[in-house]
DNA sequence: GAGCCAGCATGCGAAAACGCGTGCAAATGC
DNA sequence: GCATTTGCACGCGTTTTCGCATGCTGGCTC
């Protein structure tokens, strides 16, 4: 028999809010991934725990969160309304983080750094080795991607993104500008010097899927001849004499087995950008890196414009 | 004043998002109660279990929350940003689960009723019966106190109180109007009766410090003989022939040992009025209970007013 | 159709979190 | 001036939670 009607003459607090936030945050991580391996992932955990808190949440909140199909958890429409109130609680956890790791004055503990893939291959490595030397209790993170994390949620603390935007709520400081220009094979480049007429094939990004603009009109054949989506391939196929490329300068200039063909004369390219979270700006990690950054970009500014 | 010497292990995974968002909460609940003790009761734990969270939060925050003094924990600067950004997250959580608990169409499981102490005691308790024996599987609870409990964070789901205003974000359905009047021992009352001019030694509410206005000008000699914080004492003390005081008429006239006396003839007094947040106002339990509580007060509406 | 993989449930031993009891210090009450 | 209360730290035994291994299902490839 359970007791019916309980009488509080205290004001002791005993509403039955005993359910865990962080069973909410594994529901939201749960819709956003899809799947429970996907989510466990995002939050460390083994999947096995990630469907315990879910099967505890909807126990807690006397609802069905999601619908379990064979091709993973399906939310439900409590499921999204749980997800996002959750979010915004994630919201405010990170904005707190952020704000704690802004005021943090020490030269110690992590670091995350992103860059596009070939920027931290070509031009950023030295500029690691000297940091971590000049702050060895500094555990620095380098992830080389050219996703754009998410500066909000933390993803990294600061990035160097080849953007005119440094974004919503961060701060920006233009570290370099930089231009493009058409890079091939030597032996496609000497073709093309020899005969300026002759056709020039094109290894152009899948997103443009059509050959630059501004090409030089002494060379006024031309065509794609493929599409890639990934500048990594698109230089490896051009260093494989495959056809042209328009790439950065720091980045053709830094590739064996590319020279500059005048085929397409040095354009304007967006520019290199320092960018971090307003409320991690001024932290000394953060800083510290910047302070290096900067005067190290400019040492080397020759090599991203003609 | 001394200080326990923190230990920190300094190489704290600071990036790691797996830290807690239920260590976050407890921060909170500790920042508002100020000590152990109290934040543990808030939470359902054991006070060790909150010194603990707090330990594992600050570690992995690698921040100091709360300076360890003989007489509680005293939040530092980031302990107050932390439970000031786990507020937010609150407001959410509180807010889900009004929504989901605005969806909810069973009668069946819990419900929290608050209302005034006094009448709880003298007006509710047959309705109370009533309900519970209409809704056998609905958990009533009762929270009789003259505190305002926040309905927006769900420390009760409905409210009848005495007031004009339902508040902000929660909706109001007025019950009766009510009226006071002034009312003493029966002993009192007569001597008052028998002479009009005789003092008239009044049991005042401490916030008022004053006797009412508006009394009967045929009772000219008054004087405030002491002043109490809470009705149930100052109706004990009237009972027991220490004076006459003013209060609502249902109260007066359910009280043993009281009689109206003329000194102060009926005054508008706060409405009672039926309060329910926004979001619950339309779920099953809440408006069964409305549906049953609007009737019942209209059918004794006489016992409020003149 | 056999094999393979992604995705999930279940059971078990290990690890972490928890509650309780004890002991201590400072403030409070008689 | 001594007993009591409040508030906290620490150690121990227990409960809960977690990760891992196993087994199952349905869709996919060859």
């Amino acid at each position: 028999m359970r007791k019916r009607v309980q009488m509080h003459s205290s004001h002791a607090n005993m509403h039955s809010m005993s359910h865990s936030w962080d069973d909410l945050r594994t529901v939201m991580c749960l819709v956003r991934a899809g799947s429970l391996a996907a989510a466990a992932k995002m939050l460390g955990l083994n999947y096995t725990t990630v469907a315990r808190r879910v099967a505890r949440a909807e126990d807690a909140l006397g609802v069905a969160l999601f619908e379990r199909l064979t091709d993973g958890y399906q939310p439900t429409e409590a499921g999204l309304l749980v997800a996002e109130h959750a979010e915004r609680m994630s919201d405010q956890s990170d904005t707190l983080l952020r704000k704690l790791q802004g005021q943090d004055a020490s030269l110690r503990g992590s670091l995350t750094v992103t860059a596009p893939q070939l920027l931290i291959a070509h031009v950023l490595t030295r500029l690691i080795d000297e940091f971590c030397a000049a702050y060895p209790e500094i555990d620095l993170h380098i992830r080389a991607t050219n996703d754009l994390l998410d500066l909000n949620r933390r993803e990294a603390d600061l990035a160097i993104r080849i953007s005119r935007d440094p974004g919503d709520t961060l701060m920006g400081r233009r570290l370099t500008p930089q231009y493009s220009a058409s890079f091939a094979s030597p032996k496609i480049a000497d073709q093309i010097n020899a005969n300026p007429h002759q056709m020039v094939d094109w290894i152009v990004y899948a997103d443009y899927q059509t050959v630059p603009a501004n090409v030089d009109p002494a060379y006024p054949n031309h065509r794609v001849r493929m599409t890639f989506d990934d500048m990594v391939a698109i230089r490896a196929a051009a260093q494989a004499g495959l056809g042209v490329a328009r790439m950065p300068l720091f980045l053709g200039r830094a590739s064996d087995g590319l020279v500059r063909v005048p085929v397409l004369p040095p354009q304007p390219y967006p520019e290199v950008w320092f960018v971090a979270h307003r409320d991690v700006w001024a932290s000394a990690k953060v800083t510290a890196f910047r302070e290096m950054l900067v005067p190290y970009m400019r040492s080397i500014r020759a090599r991203f414009v003609p």
